[in-house]
DNA sequence: AAGTATATGGGGTGTTTACCCTATTGACAT
DNA sequence: ATGTCAATAGGGTAAACACCCCATATACTT
């Protein structure tokens, strides 16, 4: 883990009090990524009154997400894991290749080691889990916004656990999948045939089986059910949001 | 980050205007009963703002909020339904024989015939979707705590469907299937096929295929993924560990 | 400049699924 | 005793799947 790298911004005391700004707004801008759309706004609703980060922008879905990102840069991406559609996983699969300065604060009901570990590996800073105190989020978004990481109580144990096994041969496995075969995993896991996935991603039939049968041969998996399970261990498909 | 009840007297307008309040504090009581932390702060704090409850109490779980209840009778209770413990149904079966004139707004986050039926059933007077927006939120426990029911827009198809058909789809709908199809459920989520069930069942191909038919017809899936994600969500197997 | 990886396409083949139908047996219930 | 349900078994069909072979274009790496 690594710990703060830039600390060259003065910043005055911040803790329940919000100070009256300066004239140019310095605030960290961030960007709220959460599919429920009450807890959505409820989250823009007490970060605003915080008064400490410029919310630039919120999204309900994965994909987005990572459009937004991309158009905004924002300082900090606050994000929910299980989506419907691209997962919060898949969002940082294709992101942090492109916006390296931004931090990430994960917001998660669930506390998979199997996720975590994926999480980690995609470049997460912090990490708070939605049944811990809000002040812990509030703290996490500080810390972590000013380059430092965070994780809750839990976490690091957690996190031992997923790093105690360094590679146990099918952690690592979903790293040998394209972009691409990432995506296709996800539909084919989400009950999509071949056709299905072809005429959704503007493909011939052939060259959605071809890529199904090359991902399958690089997972060592040989049908759809053991795709699925792979995909639900990896975080990839969320088995209690049925499509 | 508490704001103190008194400095909401001095303080100016602000969104929907709040009158001034009088000298007597005549807001409705409100006890808040949700399992996540982070999301109880965050609707404590939303609510707060609003200036037009009062908020008397807040739950993480189902027994502490019918004990709650029971001792500060508040005018509106506002319930999460998935709780370990005590669900939000059980609260009610257990309260709203005690306090008939408390009002009642369920949130959350699935909308399900078979539950919704039971709300009812338990006198709910209001219900929000944590996917719906935050002012439907506001509205519903504004109208409801004034004696009028709320629920959001697609709640009456849902309500209608719910008391459409009395016991069709059974709560748990793993219950509809018989030991055998549960049997066969796990295999086939396990990547066995048919051919290879029947063997291992020491019964016919077409004996196997039945069942699968079967219990598929059930569930109402239409492939294995479907069925994987299905197994998983119910405990049936565990992705964790790969057969 | 050559090599590697990725994404895209195609041909072909045998197996398996998903879904339609009917039918027999035994068990348990009204 | 008659009826429904569970489990067994079969016929048939169109679609999808799993696996093999191949080619091309583009991009990045060495």
């Amino acid at each position: 883990m690594k710990t703060s790298l830039k600390d060259n911004l003065k910043k005055k005391p911040r803790d329940s009090a919000p100070p009256p700004l300066p004239a140019a707004d310095l605030r960290k801008t961030i960007l709220i990524v959460e599919d429920q759309a009450a807890i959505r706004e409820m989250i823009t609703e007490v970060l605003k009154s915080y008064n400490q980060f410029k919310i630039v922008g919120t999204a309900a879905e994965g994909q987005a997400a990572v459009e937004l990102a991309l158009r905004l840069r924002p300082d900090v991406l606050l994000l929910d894991v299980l989506m419907p559609g691209l997962s919060g996983i898949e969002v940082l699969r294709r992101l942090n290749k492109s916006i390296p300065r931004m931090r990430v604060v994960v917001f998660s009901a669930k506390q998979e080691p199997q996720i975590i570990r994926g999480l980690i590996q995609e470049g997460m800073h912090g990490f708070v889990n939605k049944n811990s105190s809000l002040s812990e989020l509030r703290q996490a978004l500080d810390k972590v916004s000013q380059g430092e990481n965070w994780y809750n109580d839990t976490f690091s144990q957690t996190v031992r656990e997923a790093l105690a096994k360094p590679n146990s041969h099918a952690d690592s496995m979903i790293e040998l999948l394209t972009p691409r075969e990432r995506e296709i995993t996800v539909l084919i896991a989400r009950s999509h045939s071949s056709k299905e996935v072809a005429s959704q991603l503007n493909i011939s039939l052939k060259t959605s089986e071809n890529h199904r049968a090359n991902l399958m041969r690089k997972l060592g998996v040989h049908d759809v059910a053991g795709l699925v399970r792979f995909a639900v261990r990896h975080g990839l498909v969320d088995p209690s949001i049925d499509p």
